[in-house]
DNA sequence: GCCAGTCGTGACAACGTTGTCAAAAGACAA
DNA sequence: TTGTCTTTTGACAACGTTGTCACGACTGGC
């Protein structure tokens, strides 16, 4: 900037209004500092500018997912970012892997560098660590789970309702006995997804099986086996609801190599690329994850531009998407 | 700092050294500011250490990619961000949309924040503009399309490879009319499995017949409508081979449609999510996402770290995944 | 007890900006 | 011409850090 402003023979002050767009510079003056800044191919330095800045902004914000390779959480990023952009500002992102102490490591890595909004798909259990960063002026939003120990905006989806619709779907197509398989049960969105199973049988007047039930199901291999167990029953469950993306891959998987993919129903919670060229095509409850993260954004640059009002939860609603494995009759 | 300085009875020197672990501070002040630091709920800001450092780096590194919500994106993302947290370093990402423009002005502002490097999936067709960002100091590395006008490291897949492997797959099973469906021929990937497709049939003594080639096809609906249109030539192809993953699905779509998807065989350009729980199942020829990404953040890092050797074209390989489409005899 | 060398500490300037304020230059009326 | 008001411009300090350097307090050898 001291180079632009001696080669147009004028103050840096002068380049700086310049650069900002600020009114009352003279035309004839604004044209030899664009010239002088375009030869010296001049970069604006924003971390300087929002160090000195009275507002401090970094036109920055960070964004915590579980991690940004899972469809998931890359939809609701790239929704952000999209919202993001139209304001000039960027996006961090980091994925904790479900872990408290990488979830807690980026924040901190987020807030040295000073973000102005932080967008938190929490993993931890206790998010009091962030009244810190609050007070310091850190706009921030919980997205899929909602905080525990501190007061702040969250954009949810309808977990408990969405498996109830699910259930319902089942059981007015006459199934009873529905296996029910779940993620860690820590996981807040997973606990919700198993309450609104157990309170859609107790509704419909159906006992809840135990025995058709398991919770703390990981990854793929572990439904596959899940269902194997669960089938083995006597007698088995006529339809399965699984409460999460890789455990519906897993137990269709089961399914097919028993040959009993016509023949049990199945619906999942989260859709699913390609479920529609399966055979029969997968049921499932679909997630909107880039409207969480547009709205979350949007939460976000409200606060930032003054918004005071009460913290709020935003429900994203789920949508049933049939396909064919959720219409099997037993 | 201040604050803390005068909490501990230090000079902000003193303080400045204890954050950044420096030796030569007695243990005693050491444990006076740590408590004052922690007491005060001290921040270290990195932007303003950045800004006066000599070495000046931010920590922090920028990703231009397609889209940051799809799979090839999201997992090279993932592996950079693997390689960048072990150092410290922060990850800002961005979608190009295949848009010069947008990628222009993504680069602009990583530029302006200061990021010590930059890793690049470039849509444009002439980077020369990242000279000046060059000549700045910013490392910059090319992943999946190769650099054009500046010279620069870039880590690409053999895509000419991956798809000769694939026709020489489908013609030593006996298939001599092999469809062939492209994306956008001015992407350069594209251009280069088309390049193998020829090659490779060239190489067998097979002459090209253009009707069964369809360039610019972009998304699963117009893959569909392609594969109906050549469907209907006679005789038909008794095999297509597809050259990207959103392709590879109309593709498979409209052979299931038609009921050939047992009679005709397909070998799909990289992996596609479920592709092995489909009916038959897709061969592909898969990249490795995160392996590109591995290698380019080591890269970058290794350039940050001094090194000055020229630069170099690093090569990821594919690999054929069969599974059963494409190993339908004609 | 003196000197050289080492170690710990702090004063000060600087990084690239922008906010504040005052001075200079121009516009207009008397 | 003078005086007043408005517009344009620049000098300077400050944002939160760290690099440089110098100072004082030890240490050990003689």
């Amino acid at each position: 900037m001291r180079e632009v402003a001696a080669l147009a023979k004028v103050s840096i002050k002068t380049v700086s209004r310049v650069v900002n767009g600020e009114a009352g510079v003279s035309p004839s003056l604004a044209r030899r500092v664009m010239a002088a800044s375009e030869r010296l191919d001049y970069r604006h330095n924003m971390t300087a500018s929002s160090l000195r800045r009275s507002d401090g902004r970094s036109a920055t914000i960070g964004v915590v997912l579980e991690d940004v390779a899972n469809p998931f959480s890359s939809a609701l990023h790239r929704a952000v970012e999209d919202i993001a952009v139209t304001r000039g500002v960027l996006v961090l992102a980091g994925s904790s892997d479900e872990d408290e102490e990488r979830e807690r490591r980026l924040v901190s890595a987020f807030a040295s560098r000073r973000v102005d909004g932080l967008i938190l798909q929490p993993s931890s259990h206790d998010q009091s660590y962030l009244l810190t960063e609050r007070r310091a002026g850190t706009v921030i939003v919980f997205v899929d789970r909602p905080p525990a120990f501190i007061d702040a905006d969250a954009v949810l989806t309808d977990n408990a309702a969405g498996v109830r619709r699910g259930i319902r779907h089942l059981v007015e197509r006459g199934h009873r006995r529905i296996g029910y398989l779940g993620d860690l049960h820590t996981i807040a969105t997973a606990a919700e997804r198993h309450r609104g199973y157990v309170e859609e049988l107790g509704a419909r007047g159906i006992q809840v099986d135990e025995k058709l039930v398991r919770l703390d199901v990981r990854g793929i291999e572990r439904a596959e086996a899940a269902v194997e167990e669960i089938l083995g029953l006597s007698p088995p469950p006529t339809a399965f609801f699984t409460g999460q993306n890789l455990i519906t891959i897993g137990a269709f998987r089961a399914l097919r190599r028993r040959g009993l993919h016509n023949r049990i129903a199945l619906i999942g919670f989260d859709d699913i690329l390609l479920a529609d060229l399966l055979e029969p095509g997968i049921t499932v409850i679909a997630q909107d994850p880039a409207e969480i993260g547009r709205v979350a954004a949007e939460v976000l640059f409200r606060r930032l531009d003054g918004d005071r009002s009460p913290t709020q939860q935003h429900i994203v609603l789920t949508r049933m998407i049939t396909r064919g494995s959720g219409e099997i009759v037993p």
